[in-house]
DNA sequence: ACTAATGATTGTAC
DNA sequence: GTACAATCATTAGT
């Protein structure tokens, strides 16, 4: 760095003379005037570059103190730096000061949300199996996938963090030592103190901006891992043996009007403990999805192939009736303890209790005698179906080959467009003992 | 490896 | 917006 002076020096002290060949080739070359001119130019530059290896370390030296030392530095020093401020401030001076990137802050807030710039979270797995314990209930299927993710997003927060120290160290080391070299250039230079913390200023801004790109492949790595882990569109888990059951146990006990209220599948996603692990998303919306999407895939695929949902449904039938008559014996009103909004379910469905009855008597051969049922309420009546095949002593395969004939749905298909859904299944004509619900 | 079951998605109709 | 039907894609049983 002490080639700025020799090199000054040397372009006056020496010039063209040691080199006249050079010279002389450069002044052979094509072109006018001017460019000759500039061609001269080059030509000294070259010359002193070439002298200075020529020159001794200790004139130079000698020079250089000899500079460092004369009078009038100082004064030219400052004058010098002034000028330079003065010329530096009217570039730069309208592209300094920007305001904090909102980019940068999202990224930020993204990081954090995600606990990989936040403080660590304990152990790691351990704290993630306690995580996904609290928010999946009894979810055990999805604990092993939730400490999968903890796991990688750790690794990931590990990655970022010695990363972001690499920068970090990097970026001072950078600094001190450019802040060392202008230091010592500054005896040689008009480099003011402030130039300095400018420089200073400009070293910080590149690195943090490296320090974005950082950050912003974290995030996309972050974004991949969940949409990998989390997205529970690509990821499909089969719901647990017991929220099947729940499930199954809804669906045959409304067989009559398999449509669950907006509240019957909140509170069913809530019983089968199907809660997604999304919190930014309106996580009850997805959750009432689930159960949608479930009640859609069984009412289409049962209605498609009945035979082969028979077994399952006198299994769930004889379930639901044995709890509904220990509830009718109990003298309590009559409410399936699996169906609390049966009664708010009941409402679309274009087809009585009336009509359900006949399809019941006929079913059965004899007229339906037995237990009368409460009023309106909807699975009462789907589950009394059962009661009677077991009352009756129907043995499970005869009630398997009849008692779940498709009640609710006509040859067109489909239970909503079932005008008279009892015609296909009981021609027999009977007047429903219940006609509670013509609202619809 | 093959197949059935099953949760999710998509397109269509109302 | 919802339901249905077809389909996709994954899981699970063999």
């Amino acid at each position: 760095m002490d080639d700025q002076p020799r090199l000054m020096h040397s372009s006056h002290g020496v010039g063209m003379a040691g080199h006249p060949g050079l010279a002389q080739h450069m002044q052979d070359g094509t072109g006018g005037a001017d460019g000759e001119g500039r061609k001269q130019d080059i030509g000294d530059i070259l010359q002193q570059i070439m002298t200075i290896t020529d020159q001794s370390l200790d004139e130079a030296q000698a020079r250089k103190h000899a500079l460092n030392c004369h009078r009038m530095k100082p004064a030219l020093f400052n004058v010098l730096c002034e000028i330079k401020e003065k010329t530096v401030l009217s570039i730069r001076g309208a592209q300094e000061e920007e305001p904090p990137d909102a980019q940068l802050m999202r990224l930020d807030n993204m990081l954090l949300a995600e606990g990989v710039s936040g403080p660590e979270k304990g152990g790691g797995s351990a704290a993630a199996a306690a995580a996904a314990a609290a928010a999946g209930g009894g979810g055990s299927d999805n604990s092993v996938e939730h400490s999968d993710y903890r796991a990688k997003l750790s690794q990931i927060r590990k990655i970022y963090h010695t990363e972001l120290e690499k920068y970090e160290q990097a970026c001072n080391e950078f600094t001190t030592h450019v802040m060392n070299l202008l230091r010592e250039q500054s005896r040689t230079r008009p480099i003011s103190p402030k130039e300095i913390e400018r420089m200073v200023g400009i070293i910080h801004r590149k690195f943090s901006s490296i320090q974005m790109q950082l950050k912003q492949s974290t995030c996309e790595a972050v974004m991949i891992l969940r949409s990998r882990f989390l997205d529970a569109r690509r990821k499909r888990r089969n719901f647990n043996k017991q929220a099947t059951e729940i499930l199954n146990e809804y669906f045959y006990s409304h067989l009559s009007n398999p449509y669950p209220s907006e509240e019957a599948k909140e509170e069913l996603a809530k019983k089968c403990s199907i809660t997604v692990s999304q919190k930014l998303v309106d996580q009850r919306h997805l959750n009432n999805l689930k159960v949608s999407n479930w009640f859609g895939n069984k009412r289409i695929r049962y209605k498609k192939n009945i035979g082969k949902f028979q077994e399952e449904a006198n299994m769930y039938a004889a379930k639901t009736a044995v709890s509904a008559t220990n509830v009718s014996t109990h003298g309590s009103q009559a409410n399936s303890p699996s169906t609390p909004n049966s009664a708010g379910s009941a409402g679309s469905f274009n087809m009585n209790s009336g009509d359900l009855f006949m399809s019941v008597q006929s079913l059965n051969g004899d007229s339906y005698q037995g237990a009368q049922v409460g009023a309106n309420i909807q699975s009462q009546v789907d589950t009394l179906r059962h009661v009677i095949s077991q009352t009756g002593g129907y043995s499970e395969s005869l009630a398997a080959s009849q008692i779940y004939s498709p009640q609710g749905i006509n040859a067109n298909g489909g239970w909503q467009d079932a005008p008279t859904p009892s015609s296909v299944t009981s021609p027999t004509e009977g007047p429903g003992s219940v006609h509670s619900d013509t609202s619809n």
